[in-house]
DNA sequence: CAGAATCCACATCGATACTG
DNA sequence: CAGTATCGATGTGGATTCTG
């Protein structure tokens, strides 16, 4: 069996912030890597994903859907039961989140100096 | 000395338009390639990037200086005469831009499809 | 030539309330 | 539980006009 998601999965003070690279909308990327173990539950993925809400959950999902990066299954139960899983396609993103960490390791603290420079000399009045 | 820009260089009509995958904001990936063989002024970015406008372009081209990606060198002449080059940081970005198109040369096919087979199913009334 | 200024259309995202 | 419906804030991008 999979592992509960842990709720402090995305830090929000974390830098990767700011990172200049985008997989998908604002949410795509956690949602890949919430379900790189398996599949997953709708209501799991609001444990880590803090703030998000269940109408843009469900529009970054059908978006995924729609695009065959996820499997949607519901279960004719009662309450209901839907399970979320990465298609080999929807798997093939885990390669550029990688790409995206990997930059962000070597690079990220760069513009982040460079940034914070950019507003000394300008604060500073030109 | 760098060679003029092919004013073909960004087929609107190209695949990669549907990449889920973003560098910066909508012309930044562009710049960065336009960059690539060495610097460019203001209005030869114009010749590839057909629909763009100045206060855009601007406002990308500042961002990418804000964030150390480009060096912006402006030369006391009548008529002006700005010329913009990619730093190591910003040359960085190149390894991404290749990272994004070796996966949309092996899966952009099946993302097209998926979204294609989802249309049908959908607008054939589910 | 290389932009700055202004206004505006649109899409994304979020807050809130409600439902099968 | 897993959404849907509605409304509103925000921000990005574009069109147009003007300038050192």
């Amino acid at each position: 069996m999979t592992k509960p998601l842990d709720p402090q999965m995305f830090d929000p003070a974390c830098p990767s912030s700011v990172t200049p690279i985008r997989i998908g909308d604002k949410w795509t990327a956690m949602i890949v890597i919430c379900l790189e173990d398996g599949p997953r539950r709708f209501s799991e993925f609001l444990v880590p994903l803090h703030h998000v809400t269940p109408k843009v959950l469900t529009e970054t999902l059908r978006a995924l859907e729609r695009d065959g990066m996820v499997t949607r299954t519901a279960y004719p139960e009662i309450p209901p039961r839907v399970e979320y899983e990465l298609t080999p396609l929807g798997r093939s993103l885990l390669d550029l989140v990688d790409a995206c960490r990997t930059w962000g390791d070597k690079h990220l603290s760069q513009l982040i100096e460079a940034r914070d420079a950019y507003w000394q000399r300008v604060d500073s009045g030109h």
